[in-house]
RNA sequence: GCCGGCGUAGCUCAGUCGGUAGAGCAACUGAUUUGUAAUCAGUGGGUCGUGGGUUCGAUUCCUGCCGCCGGCACCA
């Protein structure tokens, strides 16, 4: 038997036989690395150690503290949940248990629902087998041992999946654990549970539909979390509750934003605070639109449904449309029984202007926007707080344009959205590109077009993107611009679609140099998407505590004492003809009180004011989360907040 | 929409093994004139999500519906 040559991370090379397996080449190494091993990465892949080395490779032996442990831990985890489950409620089946961003699930079909009283049940189970340090082992069955076995012990779910791995011709594995469970697995694992740390918590049960198809039975998937020690698990545990009370619907009612309720599902009462909050975020898009060469329109809420067979809106979106009609049974009659939907979007419209008049190639790109109010029948379980509504705008624009203008186009947007998000404080944004779905419209070649030209445009501004396959528009590619909420759920926000297909359909055109009859190109696009979702995320991001330009209320004038009333009135008509907003509280109270009970509605400024100030016109100011005060003469403090809260869109032109 | 959980005052929650409910905070009123994260006292506030059933009697038990929460599916 030959001998091969394993290079280790450190550069260092060991000869070992052929066949030598990567527990035998920890142990080689060093008895520590022998029992801190998890798996062996040969050539850059994770393999169970006890897999034989048959090549020169490079090797390294993950442990605990090795990138991509956690991983391991987590899918080892969810086997040892599914061991424990199975152990105590026999008749339970097991579907498919893989590790998550920060934990694991596993499904299950049993009959009887799992409620989380059996969660201290089950983790006291898994802890047991982390102590019974049962070999894990990996075997290849043959596919109709496998399907046979499967089908023997009631496991039909198995047997269909491991029919499905068949077909594809891959090999069937099989992971051991102890002598009486094991489960169908592509693996790497653990060489024992033992090895597994007992940082690990179930968190909830939920419903999933088996393989992902709404079509299909719903099994039980019982969530959990695994880290490497217990202090990593308390952390997680401690930056949930963290994450919770920067939860926008928690913020929403404490700082008196916004609010919802039953007589109006999915859609946002906005209250003054959080209407101020809208109006700033709205004025500011509306600066940096006008800014970069986009003009503003308003289109009908109710639209003629017709005009939504045409889009093919209709064919697709029917059942999520709402509809209205007039009460009247005498006005339905007159009005020829013509049904009106309420706007699902705004591209129809815009397309609707744009062919008023005729169009030259001049007049591209026409960049068209509209805070554009919509309706959509959304499921009832994808409502979530504002983030997720039936009613909601959008800071929507469509790009008519040639379509040699797609690049250009698309990184000058992408180059607003970008800053944009700066301005708002989100620097880590994830963009997913988009590419043609199965089922589309528009020929190959166009769409190789669209591709080419968006990717272009990515590559000129820089981007980093995520390949999304499949999962454009049906019309066209597109980038999806991802931002993630306190509890750290991914909302896509920004976007921009390529489309070809409903300047066609709803018979866009424009004169070209030629002198002949020309389709444009339609870029949809938002930077917020939804203000009730961004605003919803803007609220978790700052925890409620928001810069001065966004602030609903910027400024407290607090007095000390009653001595200081009028020229505390005083101040407060300054900074506010000086535009800030501003609260005056004259109230009965001691500062003390005064500065907790606005510093918990976390106003950035308080502005405290006794007899001294009153004497020597000046305030003493105090930051939100400081201490420290500063006395400043009133002409000081007008001008240095009224700089401080101008919105970025007005500072960049030099306002 | 599907699976599971939940629904008592503005908020957080207690309570009733079936006899129409209570605390803290908030709010309001009064006293206090106060120097940077809670001054004191008093007052008001709930068809116990909603419809039906069982019962002498339901907020409590059963059930339909609505909403919310967590996932899944969906997201033009």
């Amino acid at each position: 038997m030959a001998d091969i040559t394993l290079t280790l991370p450190d550069g260092a090379e060991r000869v070992v036989p052929r066949g030598t397996t990567g527990a035998e080449v920890a142990a080689a190494i060093g008895p520590g690395l022998a029992k801190a091993a998890l798996a062996i990465r040969v050539d850059g892949e994770e393999q169970d150690l006890s897999r034989a080395i048959d090549d020169d490779a490079s090797i390294e032996i993950v442990t605990v503290r090795s990138p991509g442990a956690l991983e391991l831990i987590r899918h080892d985890a969810a086997h040892v949940m599914a061991q424990a489950v199975q152990e105590l409620y026999p008749g339970t089946q097991i579907t498919f248990g893989p590790a998550t961003e920060d934990g694991f699930y596993y499904d299950f079909v049993r009959d009887e629902p799992f409620s989380p009283e059996d969660f201290e049940r089950i983790e006291a189970r898994m802890r047991e087998i982390v102590a019974r340090d049962l070999p894990i082992v990996r075997e290849e069955w043959e596919p109709e041992q496998a399907i046979e076995y499967f089908k023997g012990i009631g496991e039909t779910y198995k047997a269909e999946w491991v029919a499905e791995i068949a077909k594809r011709g891959e090999p069937i594995s099989v992971y051991r654990q102890g002598d009486k469970w094991l489960d169908l697995c592509l693996g790497p694992h653990l060489p024992s549970t033992g090895k597994l740390p007992k940082a690990f918590k179930l968190m909830k049960v939920a419903g999933a539909y088996w393989r992902g198809d709404s079509r299909n039975e719903m099994l039980q998937r019982i969530y959990g979390t695994a880290w490497s020690n217990e202090k990593e698990l308390a952390d997680y545990l401690h930056r949930l509750e963290e994450a919770e009370r920067r939860d926008h619907r928690r913020l929403g009612r404490e700082m008196d934003l916004f609010h919802l309720q039953e007589e109006a599902v999915g859609s946002v009462f906005w209250h003054p605070k959080g209407w101020t909050l809208y109006l700033t975020v709205e004025n500011y898009i509306r600066d940096r639109l006008a800014a970069t060469g986009y003009v503003e329109v308003k289109t009908p809420m109710l639209v003629d449904r017709v005009l939504w067979e045409q889009s093919g809106h209709w064919e697709k979106f029917a059942d999520a449309m709402f509809t209205a009609h007039p009460r009247s049974a005498e006005a339905r009659k007159s009005e020829g029984e013509r049904v009106l939907a309420i706007k699902p979007m705004n591209c129809p419209c815009h397309v609707q202007i744009f062919r008023q008049g005729i169009k030259s190639y001049r007049d591209l790109p026409l960049r068209m926007a509209e805070f554009g109010s919509c309706h959509r029948f959304e499921p009832s379980g994808a409502l979530h707080g504002i983030m997720r509504v039936r009613a909601f705008t959008q800071d929507d624009a469509h790009i008519f344009c040639t379509e040699d203008q797609i690049t250009s186009e698309t990184a000058a947007f992408c180059e607003l959205l970008l800053g944009v998000y700066r301005d708002f404080g989100f620097t880590d944004v994830v963009v997913k590109f988009s590419d043609r779905p199965a089922t589309r419209a528009g020929s190959d070649e166009i769409w190789d077009r669209a591709e080419a030209a968006l990717r272009d445009a990515v590559a000129a501004v820089g981007l980093e993107t995520i390949l999304n396959p499949g999962e454009g528009a049906f019309y066209g590619p597109k980038l999806e611009f991802v931002l993630r909420d306190a509890i750290g759920r991914d909302w896509q926000c920004g976007t921009l679609q390529v489309d070809f297909v409903l300047p066609e359909r709803l018979d866009a055109s424009y004169v070209g140099e030629d002198g002949g009859r020309h389709r444009p190109v339609m870029l949809h696009r938002a930077i917020l998407g939804s203000f009730e979702r961004f605003i919803g995320i803007l609220i978790e991001q700052y925890a409620g505590a928001f810069p001065l330009w966004l602030a609903p209320v910027q400024v407290v004038i607090a007095t000390i004492t009653n001595d200081g009333d009028a020229y505390a009135r005083e101040v407060a008509d300054t900074l506010s003809v000086a535009g800030l907003r501003c609260v005056l509280d004259l109230s009965n109270e001691k500062i003390g009180y005064k500065v907790r009970h606005h510093s918990l509605a976390k106003v950035p400024v308080i502005l405290a004011i006794g007899r001294r100030e009153a004497e020597e016109r000046t305030v003493a100011m105090r930051r939100l989360g400081s201490s420290a005060q500063e006395s400043l003469a009133l002409e000081d403090v007008r001008a240095r907040l009224k700089a401080e809260a101008q919105a970025p869109s007005k500072t960049a032109t030099g306002e």
